[in-house]
DNA sequence: TTATAAATTTAGATAAGTCTAAATTTTTTA
DNA sequence: TAAAAAATTTAGACTTATCTAAATTTATAA
């Protein structure tokens, strides 16, 4: 149906429309990791296909039918993340290039009988969402570290950065899914942070803070 | 390393090896439903990568490293096709062409651990060894149900023509994998056999009877 | 509000994999 | 063993997805 390259475009206008109303020819070079002048090519024939709405300078949005092709390539993005941490005990910071190229597996039947498989799991191994077969999933509404006060708790359900090295760092302090914080102090300096997590004191930097994600 | 393209010529000069010394332009052109033409393109390629020995119009044979990258190919499709039987419970005339597919997955890590979290199965649904991950299987030594004579019995192990409606119409019969089988009488007229398979009679066309394989 | 900078598109090339039609080599057959 | 037939390769073209360099449009800033 769509070739590889175009379902990557797909997935890629969709994760850049989470911030902004629509998304530029150079924003999508940076994440595809190619050059503005193919990206224009590809939007005219994502533009034919009536996938995305594309008016030349002024950034694309996906019709809906291209949305729909992209939560359907997200979904078995995550499905397969499950089940690589789940089943086949790899790491979650292991597991998201394989999952690039299992997300292009075509068979929706393929994917319906892997979710039911796992028991329907609503969250991949990163703490997102997991699309169901219509498409729908829970948006949890959730904060940085950063944004919490002293005093404050929140349980550990996902990352901004979703990079190797920072689940790595991450894993390695215990900070993962699932986990209770308690905010214990502020450091004005550096505005780093010094939580409690299972009875230990963590320190952990701005950055840190700003990318690991709670729910109050 | 390899495109899909070339893994996709390099297992089918595998599979047309095991009947011939070497493998021709047009069987390979029938095979991969492709043009002769193309072909010789795609072998002048896969020559200059030493993945076979090619002489213009003397036909091809792998090399070592060919055969190697060919049989790792195969370790991944049927290892995929046990998962969707044995874990998705997708019925063996289903899981070919998802397998097709799958089989490119490059991760050598994650077809090692599926391996595993199956129990290092050594058949596939079809009867087809498995390779383990050295490269190595056992060439079990099948006859077709045709080649034996009235009294004798065997143990279904295989099929040698592996289309869906050829595996439909086992299923119908069950006739699959590990069913005791007895040759009760041979059809003058047109060869086809009577068989004795769990205290039922059933006729089998001598076309069936070819490409259904048992061991002794 | 006009010049400059930044973003984007267009023009023209390239590589992979395929095709048709024509040329060449090998095999078969009379 | 010389035609004829079959198999294979070569020549030239097309599509997809990329690239660099140049042209154009939009945004910014003096
Ligand atoms: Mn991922
Ligand atoms: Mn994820
Ligand atoms: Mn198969
Ligand atoms: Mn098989």
């Amino acid at each position: 149906m769509n070739t590889l390259a175009e379902e990557n475009y797909l997935k890629s206008i969709y994760h850049l429309s989470v911030n902004a109303a629509s998304v530029t020819t150079n924003q999508l070079a940076a994440l595809l990791n190619t050059k503005a002048s193919s990206v224009t090519d590809m939007l005219k024939k994502l533009a034919d296909k009536e996938l995305i709405n594309y008016t030349p300078y002024q950034g694309v949005t996906l019709t809906a039918s291209g949305e729909k092709v992209a939560v359907n390539i997200i979904r078995k993005h995550r499905l397969w993340e499950y089940f690589l941490v789940e089943k086949l005990n790899f790491k979650w910071d292991q597991v998201h290039e394989m999952a690039e190229e299992m997300e292009h597996i075509s068979s929706t039947e393929l994917i319906d009988r892997l979710d039911k498989f796992m028991g329907y799991p609503k969250y991949d191994p990163h703490g997102d969402p997991i699309p169901d077969c219509n498409g729908l999933f829970n948006i949890h509404n959730l904060k940085p570290v950063a944004a919490i006060g002293v005093n404050e708790t929140g349980v550990i359900c996902g990352v901004r950065d979703h990079s190797k090295e920072f689940l790595q760092y991450l894993e390695k302090q215990e900070l993962t899914i699932g986990k209770n914080i308690l905010i214990l102090e502020v450091i004005e300096f550096d505005r780093s942070m010094i939580l409690e997590m299972e009875n230990k004191k963590i320190q952990i930097s701005r950055e840190v803070a700003n990318n690991l994600l709670i729910s109050l």
